[in-house]
DNA sequence: TATGCAAATGCAATCGTTTTCAATCAGAAA
DNA sequence: TTTCTGATTGAAAACGATTGCATTTGCATA
């Protein structure tokens, strides 16, 4: 089909002028006689021009776009990143080109090379649970290509990183339970070489230490998928068994909810009998019944801060140093964990 | 910062070659001498060669990008629109440049505007819920850029259309509930002016009318956001007045989940007393207690066969005729709305 | 009328590719 | 040795814009 855009060259053409004139009449250059300037604005703009932008980029070697390489587009948490993405790249006239992965690290790889061809100014990324090797990441520094990590990183790779204290959160949510009155605790985790799940799970025995609570190896589970469907599987019997605990924390929302109706339906009363919490805080967990505490992993902001950064980044002209930004969450105590009698 | 590329002109002054020869020899053109060929590629391997994709795309007029224009990307049927998108474009090598509007028209406007310069070959776009004109559109048209609306759409704009049918899907729903033994139906909806779910409500009227069952204006109701807190107030009081309601089609999920609540809130039984049925067929739905009835919307669908239909246009050297593609949806059937005495 | 100066405009290079067309080269045939 | 042929290679235009520099223009002054 013969999609044809209007230039300067036909601007040019009709006015009888050159297309040196034209663009600096368009870019408002007073080097332009005002009258050749209005003629010609007035002709771009019945013409409806748009100043082609692969031209544009390729002059100037900027194409006013970022790359983001996510796992997964389906997930509120990075839907919550994008939004914060967006935000900060519309204001600052920057498109975002989304490559996902799917959860995969051969799709993952393909996007990143792909992306690696002039095409972005700069790369967000978020890596895959699969993701081992870093390679085609350690092109873009070597390249220069502003890069920064955000949520599960990597350390083999030195560049700007933006996450939250998954430790930290992972502690937070422990010792509430435990301040609930909570003695013996179950934690119920996504995959267990997945750092930030590795950070929650450090975090939960560092509470468990400090308040002198014993470990129940038993009691420690992990998945692969942090789903709803997992969190059910994994917490099957747990309510049934001997020694069974009275407080869970959930390393996803989706696997709290899990949890909890298995307590449910072994007849146990939450938060009493068991207090739970979770992990993300979406909105499915204050909707549930009883609403489910969790910690807020601030996707939002994270999408905000790394954007900012990553643009800081592509504008600067100076070397930078790298730096890691930690982004504090916060608790959010709903009914699954908070014992009226308590307190 | 000293962003450098490596050019098919650094591996031409490297090899003493020229650069019509390396442009040559890296796409295995049988022209060059084998021996020079074999050269050529092994330094631009050596040399971590990428082609530049904006040369590329100027030369060949092609940008291999097709723009993505949504209302908001933290929903999940938008989520899963994308999916099916990413899927489809992967496979045939284009990436996805998405630009959300956050529900704001003025920044849809600006968007498809900014989208028209010639950095994307097609866009796939859905309409805000503020959008009632549609000029930025009809320059995609004339431009003869290939565009594919989805899910909101308007005859205006004489394109490719991808949608459900929201009529049929909503007299369905409506007449699973009238099936189930309801006498007395609401309607909550969401934003009035909404053209899909206009044609939700329109469904609920045929259903009612086929059954001879009376319409009761008083229970049909409309909001702005379609979400979990719009539910909660819509139906506020719904169920303590005098004729309440036996059985309720909420055009969203989430707003059926608001439902649910405040019936269970008035101590009536789900789906005994009032029967609840939904519309989208979100995760939440299937998890709640009780699970709730829906329609399955079928955004991964819609998204893979716009974009397909958008692929098609963009490869076609020749005039394609319009055609709008309507999806048939399915009923899910849950316990909200399933009364186990009946049938 | 010639000169000078400032204002206005145009030429051409450039960004990194592809591709058409022309040029070169080697070896075979004359 | 010349000429021809086929195999290789290179030069240059093109894609659509910007921009440094050179050129043209108009007008006032000498």
């Amino acid at each position: 089909m013969n999609r044809e855009q209007v230039t300067i060259k036909h601007i040019a053409k009709e006015l009888g002028v050159s297309i040196s004139t034209v663009s600096r009449a368009l870019s408002n250059n007073p080097l332009v006689k005002q009258q050749t300037r209005e003629a010609i604005q007035k002709l771009a703009k019945e013409m409806n021009y748009h100043p082609n932008f692969t031209a544009l980029s390729l002059r100037q070697g900027k194409t006013r776009t970022i790359g983001l390489l996510i796992p997964q587009v389906v997930h509120e948490f990075f839907a919550q990143v994008i939004r914060g993405i967006e935000d900060v790249a519309y204001n600052q006239g920057y498109n975002v080109l989304i490559s996902s992965s799917n959860e995969s690290f051969e799709r993952e790889l393909r996007n990143a090379e792909e992306l690696l061809n002039g095409r972005i100014d700069g790369l967000l990324a978020c890596i895959t649970k699969e993701t081992h090797t870093f390679e085609h990441f350690e092109e873009y520094i070597n390249r220069q290509v502003p890069l920064v990590f955000f949520d599960c990183v990597t350390d083999t790779i030195n560049t700007d990183k933006v996450v939250i204290d998954d430790l930290d959160a992972g502690f937070m949510a422990t010792e509430h339970l435990i301040e609930q009155g909570c003695k013996t605790l179950a934690f119920i985790g996504g995959p267990k070489d997945l750092n930030t799940n590795h950070e929650r799970l450090l975090g939960f025995q560092k509470a468990l230490k400090k308040h002198n609570l014993e470990e129940t190896p038993r009691l420690i589970m992990h998945g692969t998928s942090g789903k709803y469907d997992e969190g059910l599987d994994l917490s099957k019997g747990l309510f049934n068994q001997e020694k069974k605990p009275d407080g869970v924390f959930a390393a996803t929302d989706m696997l709290g909810i899990g949890v909890m109706k298995n307590a449910k339906a072994a007849g146990l009363k939450i938060p009493d009998d068991v207090a739970i919490i979770g992990f993300s805080n979406w909105e499915i967990g204050e909707i549930f019944e009883p609403s489910l505490s969790t910690i807020d992993q601030k996707g939002y902001d994270i999408g905000k801060i790394a954007t900012a950064r990553l643009l800081e980044r592509i504008d600067s002209d100076q070397e930078m140093s790298m730096m890691t930004e930690v982004i504090k969450t916060t608790l959010i105590a709903r009914a699954s964990s908070q014992r009226k009698t308590q307190k």
